[in-house]
DNA sequence: TATATTTGCCTAACCGGTTTGGCAAATGAA
DNA sequence: TTCATTTGCCAAACCGGTTAGGCAAATATA
């Protein structure tokens, strides 16, 4: 491959490699080289094609120019839609995207965030798997720019981008009450997860502010690697139960689609027997019989708004932590019941 | 964030830089650095948690370690699932992964190969435009690493990974032959792209193997921008037509998504009506009412074989190039007709 | 004409690693 | 005791950029 360097360059117009990376720069004004040199110059790069070899212009900046993403899987619709966002608007600002996946894994987690950093990023965006407080105390410490994601230490004080994880449940239960519903369950993962937790608060806050009971027997936390029948059994227990639920919420989008198959299989009508919404959306909800409402999560936004902190923190000097939590909206279908 | 360097170590411990990168790369003692002083160089480097600095490394040996991914669009799940695959599997041999989308512009595809040259990565995966033959030859002429995924120049002999297209098609659609359908339509995008070509193939000797005319008012071909009113109308001016169509096969998993809507929307029963197959799927064509028959991509193995096809080529020097060609399935359901 | 200022560019150090060649001390052989 | 080897480590160049400081020639000022 062999590039040409500014040596190279140097040598063909007999001029210096600084002058030459000065011009390339655009200070060449500023440092006062001639026009015609700077004429020159600019030609030669232009026909020659080169480009700089960003290793060493970031190890002799101290930066590379690049942004690194830690999150749980890529795979995931979520996360890589996220990572589109993230992508093009860092694109824009001249940055470039180095991903890994942490499987939701401390170590990976922690390692992958060490790796990066030696790396040279001159930045991090962390979709944590909240295991992991050491390394980003760690990070904060040391002043480096980071932006969590989605998932948040709350006992740290970090810039942190979410979603109202609360109130989005708020109003998917909201809906089902509005849709007649009482004897609602909530459906969710055993994670540790911040966002979990605040989803379980909307659920129960929404049930006691409406003045029904929250039954322990209708909040069912299952476990991350759940199988398709430990949803089966989830779901019969709860829909067999003396007092039978109406309806569910489901905390994410791949537990509605699972409990959706659960339910199909039990022969469950939809909404008639049980309503159901789904907090997070995949791409065909629309298109299931009923179409399944669900909780939309604002992830267009999330990716700009983390590149925007991102850069404003690589930039300057100031160092507030910002904390933004965005607004998700339902979208309404028919799996709560008639519209 | 100042992170600890050799020179510092060299410092402490009052031993020359080059020992102990000599040490700490392992070549220790072919080299004759006594024990003791090794394992006081490992010690040291272990307490302060020291960390080579990527860039400069990456300068020296002239590599990065680094693997750049080109793809349309990361925040479709198809590419998404396959750069999970590739960073997983990268990983596991040492290499990160930086990854650009195209959004299927030569332009862009073609500055972000630049972008990557320029960052020194060590190799490339690349999904392309298929615009873009001049780059791609470029790489192969200056024998750059480099691997083709999914979409391949038929003129240009290179690394390649992908699937079988027109077997997969003529799958679907020897499905639906045997479901009985016979007036069989074909909808795809209007793309320039191979594996487009390939499905189209795969359909009409498909059906002029079964005996059955190809007719020019059943293949369909929409633009890259369509919208579901486009689709709209395609899906009625096939069905209303005085011979009307019985089954569809669609060339894309968001074309037979939106193709679904249609067929709802004009309310037509499926699978009594209109049959329908998908090449490739989305994560809720089985709870779709009737379930989505697909062919399913071998994502995973499609990213699996693409690195290590890469892996192999950045370590030696040989250099025949490898076509891979990989086998797809059908997943059977009910949008074909009962099962 | 002598001195001050400006113009235009270059030299050299630096970023943080890797690697070649070699030197001094220790050991072995004669 | 003398010379040859081996042992253990180091100095310095290099990768390809960036940048502070400086120098000579050209021009301006007195």
């Amino acid at each position: 491959m062999k590039n040409i360097t500014l040596q190279d360059i140097a040598n063909q117009l007999n001029i210096s490699k600084a002058t030459i990376s000065i011009v390339l720069n655009g200070h060449g004004d500023e440092k006062r080289v001639s026009k015609e040199t700077q004429k020159r110059i600019i030609q030669f790069t232009r026909e020659n094609n080169y480009r700089a070899n960003h290793l060493a212009r970031g190890l002799s900046l101290g930066r590379s120019d690049m942004i690194g993403l830690v999150i749980p899987n890529i795979g995931d619709n979520y996360y890589a839609r996220i990572a589109r966002r993230i992508e093009r608007k860092a694109r824009l600002s001249g940055y470039n995207v180095v991903f890994s996946s942490t499987g939701e894994s401390r170590e990976r987690e922690s390692e992958l965030i060490q790796s990066m950093l030696s790396r040279g990023v001159d930045g991090l965006i962390i979709a944590s798997s909240q295991k992991n407080q050491e390394d980003i105390e760690r990070l904060k410490k040391s002043k480096f720019p980071f932006v969590l994601i989605e998932r948040c230490y709350p006992e740290l004080e970090t810039n942190f981008v979410g979603e109202d994880n609360e109130g989005g449940i708020s109003k998917a239960t909201e809906h089902l009450l509005k849709m007649g519903r009482k004897r609602i369950s909530f459906v969710s993962l055993k994670s540790g997860l911040e966002a979990m937790r605040m989803r379980l608060v909307g659920y129960q806050n929404t049930m006691m502010h409406n003045g029904l009971p929250v039954e322990d027997t209708f909040i069912k936390e299952l476990d991350y690697e759940y199988t398709e029948s430990d949803m089966l059994e989830v779901i019969k227990s709860m829909a067999q139960s003396p007092k039978s639920i109406e309806g569910i919420v489901f905390a994410t989008h791949f537990l509605a689609a699972s409990g959706l198959r659960a339910l199909k299989k039990l022969n469950f009508r939809i909404p008639l027997d049980i309503a159901l919404v789904s907090f997070g959306q995949m791409n065909a909800f629309d298109l299931i019989e009923p179409p399944v409402t669900s909780v939309i999560q604002p992830v267009d936004e999330l990716g700009d708004r983390a590149v925007e902190i991102l850069l404003d923190n690589m930039g300057g000097e100031k160092r507030e932590h910002k904390s933004i939590i965005l607004n998700n909206s339902l979208e309404i279908r028919k799996s709560c019941g008639a519209l």
